[in-house]
DNA sequence: TAAATAAAGGACAAAAATATCCACTAATTG
DNA sequence: CAATTAGTGGATATTTTTGTCCTTTATTTA
């Protein structure tokens, strides 16, 4: 059960990713968003007040009302989006679980662990929304289509624990 | 919720290089281990018959039973009791969720992940169950009692999502 | 200002991860 | 071989994560 963050971030990035694409800069509506991309729109819709909330959107009620982006896209890289959505401590907690895990009372595995961490930390900051976009537009819009109706069980292999 | 491996793995971990500083190589009552790491008994038990199935452990059934590595502590690489524990495919899944993320479509963030995944990897493939567990001896033995005390809820941060 | 629209917020439901318990079985020992 | 000890496997409980629904509130437009 590796993984970088939860699944309503997952679909926060999503969201944003192709608000951005349908016309930048401009509100969108989440519920298209969401059709289009296959994420479910309640579940989205909480991600997206905790980025109100965070500021990185601007929400806009009534009637035509919708979302649009606080600051440009391509000033908004993912660790923002990540931290808004997840928490400022997401990348903080110690992999083996003690408590401190810092300076002369480290975890067995904190050295190796804290340079991926950083790497990655690194590379999270340096890319933006408008990047992210990009990248979601070059590859995947289609393929993206197919999760929502593939939703059955995925059973994989053995050794369940 | 940024995590490596689940909370079974982590309890597994633990267990084994306690087991390993104790006597190397010889048998260990899960009970103590798991007293002297302050981890659950019975979860951590779970767990210690996955390891059993894949082969990792000999368990020793009757009066005076308990395990035994099934290799020597140099030769079992932290990836390996995480893919034990975890099932060989924990590494695969995509971030963004993308059914198929390879080859010409992968998910925005592919590269990047894929990167920062091979490097890690290869330090959990390289580092073994005897390193780690001199690496605790050296830091932890102490902080870790603390773990079970302060059990209480740490509630952190704002932004929770 | 009334009607319609859409986000906010809270309550609720389902699923998965985490954790415990117990009856059963295998091994050891006297 | 009977009694005791300790792992196995299955059932069950708890908590967290994921996902839905519905009422309220704000905004727009006629």
């Amino acid at each position: 059960m590796f993984k970088l963050y939860s699944r309503g971030c997952q679909h926060a990035l999503w969201a944003l990713a192709f608000a951005h694409l349908e016309r930048d800069g401009a509100r969108f509506q989440p519920r298209e968003v969401c059709k289009r991309t296959g994420i479910p729109e309640p579940f989205t819709r909480k991600v997206l007040q905790a980025l109100v909330q965070g500021g990185f959107l601007n929400a806009h009620r009534g009637p035509g009302g919708g979302y649009s982006l606080a600051r440009s896209a391509t000033d908004i890289s993912l660790l923002d989006v990540i931290r808004a959505v997840e928490g400022n401590d997401t990348f903080d907690h110690c992999v083996m679980g003690l408590p401190s895990c810092v300076g002369k009372s480290p975890c067995p595995i904190h050295p190796m662990w804290a340079e991926t961490k950083s790497k990655l930390m690194n590379d999270l900051a340096a890319k933006s929304l408008a990047d992210f976009a990009a990248a979601a537009l070059r590859g995947e819009t289609r393929e993206r289509k197919r999760v929502k109706r593939s939703r059955a069980r995925s059973k994989s292999g053995p050794a369940k624990r």
